[in-house]
DNA sequence: TTGAAAGCGCTAACAA
DNA sequence: TTGTTAGCGCTTTCAA
């Protein structure tokens, strides 16, 4: 029996013959529901194949869901954090949904804007380009967690990656080979503006801060790229055409993919340049891959997130900053740089 | 200025000195609105920094959100959709949210369900485990766009790559090389029952004629691995203690990758066995992996099935159903078996 | 061209 | 325990 119309709680309650409050209660387990209502409104809600508009709930309370800016869907580290994110919802009666910027800038904050107009009852976001004070007014109206962002605020949770310890074990790592010239590939100045809190900011400054201690001052070279594979492919073969460095210091592992590629293309092995990522996506610890990288259990964070947002949508007000401890996963592709000559 | 709650239309309204129904009007950019009042309406909404409510709208009409389910985010291939959609609603004023399933069967129809319930204007889903009959009653609700789906409804368009014309292609580059003992490793057989409609359907099917048609039913051989790299790596790993085949034709790169993992862990060549895989993922044509496989564009699948939703929101209702031609990206590690008896 | 008013489907006081 | 009722913030006739 197909209807023109889905059934309406006024629907079900008249086939029950209560009143829409009552089957209002019933769809919410709310108190004071006798058995025998609550029997008959359920089955009238299977007989109707009934489903509660969100929008009309949304209008006076919650709208049940929980929404997730992502900028940049390819970068298979967003995917680990999604899985957590929905895993830790399981059950939980909440549903995620993904609102994807995939620009710097702008795109991020429409994305979260579009999110909060949906009246989700909390947002997720990753380390977007923008100030302080834009995410505390959003905070002010819904419940926020801000995943790899360093500032802290009172208004909003954080759950992010130590990455001056990440950069630290990096940089260590690759001294102790022996490696001088070591460039570091990162995303755009805005992106790594000081103080921003961004992630890319944090190991950007850690590697001048390590380059500087080990007298290198003279060896530092930054490299700027956009967000993907292909931009960090094209700009380090420009590098390339510059100078070839004993190792590189990549953003992150998609941009590092990137990397190896350029490298690849330049008939450069893993002997000549030594590449090291961030994140240790899936892909780097492929046998013909064997990028090292950092560790930073992305999955965990996801679903640290949503607790945290999970608490929030649930009352909490004090700010919650969690970090998670990074680990450098250490593959065959990096080895000693040759000897060699400052420059 | 801060207020406590955000502004609603009736505040704009007084703010501006006019009715509700002239701002409505305002942002709708309806007719009968003298520029003067436009310009007093559209100061106010500045002003208070106003943002109509998508859920209040959305009981009136339209939410202006497209929804996408998207099985398994982990899936690079899925990410070039996305890439696609969200290029194809730049300026439309539509919002994209995509609602993550991440397990086969019920889980597709749950965030596919979630989504109508957060009445989105229309539907983008992949082929999930679910009847024509049951996409059809939700077609009737709320236009319906499904990808990959071989099945043809008048009450839903739909955006296919030619999944047959793909698997001749690869069936008949192995037999080319001279592969007889081919292997097919493909997803469960829920998700490939006879007449699902869904691609690996197909391509199970087209494995087994072109097997035939060769005169090689002997050497059939199916073997079922779960949506992610590591089942495929693990049900890998068990063909492999069983059999050594002399080449593999995975369902999709992402599968594929687990195969060549197993593969690697075997200490088995791709002069050994050669490997086939579906999508062409970027990381297919990465140099270490060198992975041969099928490319059937998936950003302008993601394209086409928004532009196809667009139109079927504005009105059209005759369906479309579209077909992407698919082309075979052979590289290197596909090497001719060396000859061998049959089993 | 403008505004008054009804109502979309639901929740939450409050009464019965 | 149950029902009545007043909205939530918008859009949309329909009059003025």
């Amino acid at each position: 029996m197909t209807q023109a119309r889905a059934a309406t709680i006024e629907d079900v309650a008249r086939e029950a013959g209560v009143s829409r409050a009552a089957v209002s209660k019933v769809i919410r387990n709310a108190y004071g529901v006798s058995p025998s209502m609550r029997e008959r409104v359920n089955a009238a809600i299977a007989a109707l194949d009934y489903r509660p508009r969100v929008a009309a709930r949304a209008m006076r309370g919650s709208s049940f869901t929980l929404g997730i800016e992502l900028p940049h869907i390819g970068n298979p580290f967003f995917a680990k954090i999604i899985a957590g994110a929905t895993a830790a919802l399981q059950g939980t009666g909440y549903q995620l949904i993904i609102a994807p910027a995939d620009v710097d800038g702008e795109e991020g904050v429409r994305a979260i804007g579009a999110l909060a107009d949906r009246q989700v009852d909390g947002i997720v976001a990753i380390s977007p380009l923008v100030s302080p004070e834009w995410l505390e007014r959003l905070a002010a109206r819904v419940p926020v967690v801000m995943l790899g962002r360093h500032d802290r605020s009172t208004a909003y949770d954080t759950v992010t990656g130590d990455d001056l310890e990440g950069t630290r074990l990096v940089m260590e790592h690759l001294f102790e080979l022996g490696h001088r010239r070591i460039v570091h590939l990162t995303r755009s100045e805005e992106v790594t503006r000081p103080g921003s809190g961004n992630p890319h900011a944090i190991r950007l400054e850690g590697y001048l801060t390590h380059m500087r201690a080990a007298g290198l001052e003279e060896c530092i070279r930054v490299v700027r790229t956009g967000l993907d594979e292909e931009s960090a492919r094209l700009d380090t073969l420009a590098l390339l055409d510059e100078e070839v460095p004993t190792a590189i210091f990549v953003g992150n592992d998609e941009l590092a993919m990137g990397t190896l590629r350029a490298l690849s293309e330049y008939h450069l092995t893993a002997e000549q340049v030594s590449v090291v990522g961030y994140d240790d996506v899936d892909i780097a610890s492929y046998p013909a891959i064997s990028l090292t990288s950092v560790n930073q259990a992305g999955e965990a964070m996801g679903e640290r997130a949503v607790r945290l947002l999970l608490e929030r949508v649930q009352g909490r007000t004090e700010p919650i900053h969690f970090s998670v401890e990074p680990s450098l996963k250490v593959r065959g592709s990096t080895r000693a740089a040759p000897a060699e000559p400052t420059p």
